[in-house]
DNA sequence: TTCATTTCTTGTCATAGTTCAATGTTTTTG
DNA sequence: CAAAAACATTGAACTATGACAAGAAATGAA
C-alpha cells in the first residue's frame, strides 16, 4: 500500500526503516469517487495530498466566470493550496477529482508533527517547492512568450498521458485560451 | 550592516545570538554597479543574493529576441535563479543590476554549511520558496485572466515603488504586453 | 437501448494587443 | 553643455484569439 508514495520521498530523502514506518503511520489513507471537490473557494485547505491512484484538476474561477486550470496532478504528485494549508486561511481555488482517486492526507497538524519528529523531511517539502516553483517560472514564461499552437505541441510534448484523461477543454483552461480555439488549433495541426 | 538581513530572518526564525553570528559570518558581502549581469543565460548560477540597497531585473530571452521580466527585486529581497543554483545546471535566464547595489550572497557550499550546522533555516528557506510559489500563481492566473489595463493597475499598487525607479518598458515585459501598448494604456488611464 | 447531457467542431464577426514607423522627450556621456 | 543614446508616445494597419451560435459526436444514466 505504502510502496509509491515510499518510493517517492526516497527520492528525496534517506530515510531509515523507523523513519518510515513513521511517516507512513501518520498518513491518512482516503478514496473519493469522481467529480468531488476536495476543496472550494473559500474554504480553508485542510490537507496535503499523495495521489496514489486517479486524476485531479486545481483551478481559479476568474470575475468573468472562465476557470483557469493551474495543474493536472496523477499517480505519484501531490495536491494541495499551500498558501491555505499553511496560512490556515481561505482558499481563492478549486480542487476536484477528474477520477476515481485513492489518496494519502496530510494534515497541518500531522504535517508539523513530522517536520518536529523527523526534521529531514523539511528538506523534502523545501526541494518539492522548489521544483514546483521552477516548473511555474518555465510556464509563465511560456503563457507570456509563445503562440496556442507552441503552448499546445510543449503541452502534449510533456504530459502525454493527461490528453487522454481529461476533457479538452480543461486542457484549453490550462494553456489560457478558449476550448473553441483549442479545437481549431488541433484541426490545424492534424491537416499538417 | 547586517541589520536589514538579521530583521528578515527573524521575520522566520527565532535564532539566538550564536546562530545570527555563524550566519553572518558566512554571508560574502558585495558592491555591484548598474547595469552589470550577476547572470547570464547558459551560466550556472552561483549565488543567492540578498539586497541589501539597490534594484535587480530577472529575466528571459524569448526565441524572437523578446525579453519577458520575471522578477523586480529591491531591498530586502532575494534573487537566484533557484534551479540553476541548486542543481548547479546551466541557466536559461539572465540577472542584471538596475541601479548600483550592495548584496550579500550565499554560494551553494556556504549554504549547504549553513543548513548543516543550522538546521532550522531548513524552514526558512522553505516558507520563502513557498511564498514566491503562490505569488508565481496568482501572477499565472493574472496573466491568463486580467486585461492589460488590471494587470497594470494591479502592478502599481502592488509595487508602488517600482515605477519610479526602472523604465516603463521594462514593466511591459513584466506584464507581458508590449511598450507601446503600456504606453497606450497609460494614457488612456490618465485620461480617466 | 434510448434520451439527456456534456463535449467538440466549425463558421462568422468582434477586439485586445502587436508591429512598424515617425516624432518627441529624457537621460547619459564625453 | 552638446550630442548621442535610450526611452516614451502616437497613429495606422494587421493578427491572434475570443465570443457567439449552431450542429455533430461522444458519454452517461435510466
Amino acid at each position: 500500500m505504502f510502496e509509491e508514495i515510499n518510493a517517492y520521498i526516497n527520492r528525496y530523502t534517506l530515510c531509515d526503516v523507523e523513519e518510515v514506518k513513521f511517516f507512513n503511520s501518520i498518513l491518512q489513507h482516503k478514496t473519493v469517487a469522481k467529480k468531488t471537490f476536495l476543496l472550494q473557494e473559500g474554504e480553508i485547505c485542510k490537507f496535503e495530498a499523495f495521489i496514489r491512484k486517479g486524476c485531479i484538476r486545481t483551478y481559479y474561477i476568474d470575475h468573468k466566470g472562465a476557470e483557469v486550470t493551474l495543474q493536472f496532478a496523477i499517480e505519484n504528485w501531490w495536491v494541495s493550496d499551500i498558501a491555505s494549508f499553511h496560512e490556515q486561511k481561505p482558499s481563492r481555488m478549486f480542487i476536484e477529482t477528474l477520477e476515481d482517486c485513492e489518496l494519502f492526507l496530510l494534515s497541518p497538524e500531522t504535517k508539523e508533527k513530522l517536520l518536529r519528529q523527523v526534521p529531514k523531511f523539511e528538506r523534502m517539502f523545501r526541494l518539492m517547492v522548489q521544483r514546483n516553483l521552477t516548473r511555474l517560472q518555465e510556464r509563465l514564461f511560456q503563457t507570456i512568450a509563445t503562440t496556442a499552437v507552441e503552448k499546445y505541441l510543449d503541452f502534449i510534448e510533456r504530459y502525454p498521458t493527461i490528453p487522454q484523461r481529461v476533457a479538452q477543454h480543461y486542457i484549453a483552461s490550462y494553456l489560457g485560451f478558449s476550448p473553441e480555439f483549442l479545437s481549431k488549433v488541433r484541426t490545424k495541426l492534424a491537416k499538417k
